[in-house]
DNA sequence: GTGAAAGCGCTAACAG
DNA sequence: CTGTTAGCGCTTTCAC
């Protein structure tokens, strides 16, 4: 098997003594060649190692079966997570995953968006719903569906949670527990709808629980696991302290967990922390994070069907998610 | 500004009144095109929302400014980050990156290859060095540059450090306080050289300090915190114990460190543990996690530099990083 | 069942 | 500085 430097469907055609359109009719319904032809043309095509051209194809076929996906960042798990499962469904169904990442940036976003559909996406996933007018338009005018994951949407097909269910029905666990007291680390909110609804959340069920007036002390930081802890210390220098601290993530909440050990404070006797996505992490960290369990892998499968179902040309529902709570060690009563 | 369904460059130059070549310069090289003309055009790009077609593009350009990467799996924090950084750096050159995973299946990890080959990349990241002669012949055909990460190469250009190297330098820390019974868990080595390597930079410590024939026990596990705590517990059974437990990984060792603390083992003074990465749950498991220092970020910046170099024509020097142990809590002298 | 030929949308000489 | 003109490698009618 000797690889040639470029070979095209010309020199496997002149190898295996056929057209051109045989070996493109072998290689795409090969049911339309007689076995002798085609077993010649396959010979042709191992023993020049041909690969067919990606561009040329994508141009005379319109058809990619590529998939691209625009998400936040790759150094999140969630988000890694989600995306390994979307592009096992993917694969399994013959088509290719290809993603860029946003650094949670609208305008990067945009821009990644068109450079996969000038790469000839034949659908997108796109996290969350915060978008620009002009973007959903030119998908739309472009005719590339577009599936919206990690949130619910009104417009759209969506495969993901309710953010600020899951959120509510977080905090009325804590409420429950009998805290008054409750703080929040959130992440930020701008332009990014899955924290702004979690926050949303938090301050409903506070509502329905007629602590509106308390007021809510809350810290708004960038993702990560010192921030988290540094928001926490910040929450607890007020007196009297919050008896709980429920967070966005569960990586903001692994910081406020390490922070707590830092100043002396036992969890959940002294103040009881929650999470949100429930990652590895939350196992781990003494004494376990009681958090809103996301299925991450799950719903990137169900987006990869959903997605390809959408491309294929036939409708998709939306597919919502449970988010269930996970009860660990952090959460407890409050003193006294 | 009305997105018409497929604008091509035709639509954008019979809309500007000139040829498509004009067009073509003002995108690809806008110096060589007069101020109004090109004010012109720019105009007709943006009223039509056009956006060239990638595989036409490529077929006529033979260059794609797009790289390929073939990593594990995105769901281990390390490449995730590595790559992110990589990104970034490609990025700001004005190149793509194409991400694909082979989940450690060598087969898996040819086809992706191939496909992003198919795809116009003009290089290529893999990850690791145990590969089929074959893949390497298929890439020096087809004069696809490819460079090799995480790991010291003899032969091909490389970006990474040398694992066991790192390895025997924390095994030395370990044997330096005084450790005689060491046990490691280690992930999965078959077609893993990382995993290998670090074993082997063990072993050499150990010999070199003269403890060969008391053998190694050792426990082969696939990565995750949940095997990394079985692993740790079969360990454990042995009698005498080890004192010292190293681990191929982080997150391995955050799972032997949790079933420690199941255990009702206190770390470091029932048990020394140990991991490799520094990856952020490093610091934060309690008491802090012993580790070889991975510059994960700094690894795929440097290798994002050598990779355009190389596909730019240059050759490029290959890029050997340190891995400086790091000692926190999990560390300390055996009993006694 | 197979071949010939016409593009797909773009770039890159080469003229002007 | 700008237009003309060949292709790039493949798919797909349309004939045979």
């Amino acid at each position: 098997m000797q690889t040639q430097p470029n070979p095209t469907l010309d020199d496997v055609a002149r190898r295996a003594g056929v057209s051109t359109a045989t070996v493109s009719r072998c290689l795409n319904a090969p049911a339309k060649v007689s076995g002798k032809t085609r077993e010649r043309v396959m010979a042709a095509v191992t023993a020049l190692g041909y690969t067919p051209h990606f561009g040329a194809r994508a141009m005379a076929a319109r058809r990619t079966h590529t998939i691209g996906a625009v998400i936040p960042t790759m150094e999140n798990a969630v988000f890694a997570r989600g995306l390994q499962a979307f592009q096992e469904g993917l694969h399994a169904a013959g088509y290719t995953l290809l993603v860029a990442s946003s650094a949670y940036d609208p305008v990067v976003e945009a821009e990644q968006v068109r450079a996969l559909v000038a790469r000839g996406a034949d659908g997108l996933l796109l996290i969350g719903r915060t978008r620009d007018r002009a973007l959903t338009d030119f998908l739309s005018a472009r005719g590339v569906p577009a599936l919206l994951a990690w949130v619910v949407e009104g417009e759209g097909v969506s495969v993901g949670f309710d953010n600020r269910a899951a959120m509510r029905a977080l905090a009325e666990a804590v409420l429950a527990e009998g805290h008054r007291r409750i703080a929040m680390i959130s992440g930020l909110t701008t332009g990014n709808d899955r924290a702004s609804e979690r926050l949303a959340g938090l301050r409903e069920a506070l509502a329905a629980a007629g602590l509106t007036r308390a007021g809510l002390p809350l810290e708004e930081v960038p993702y990560g696991i010192e921030t988290g802890g540094a928001a926490f210390a910040r929450l607890m220098e007020a007196r009297p302290r919050p008896t709980a601290v429920m967070c966005g993530n569960d990586v903001l909440a692994a910081g406020a967990l390490a922070k707590a050990a830092e100043m002396g404070l036992r969890v959940p006797e002294d103040v009881s922390i929650t999470g949100f996505d429930d990652i590895e992490l939350a196992r781990i960290v003494p004494p376990g994070l009681t958090t809103a369990h996301v299925p991450h892998r799950d719903m990137g499968a169900r987006a990869a069907e959903v997605l390809i179902a959408l491309v294929e040309g036939g409708d998709a529902a939306s597919v919502t998610l449970a988010c269930p709570v996970v009860r660990r060690g952090s959460l407890g009563p409050p003193r006294g």
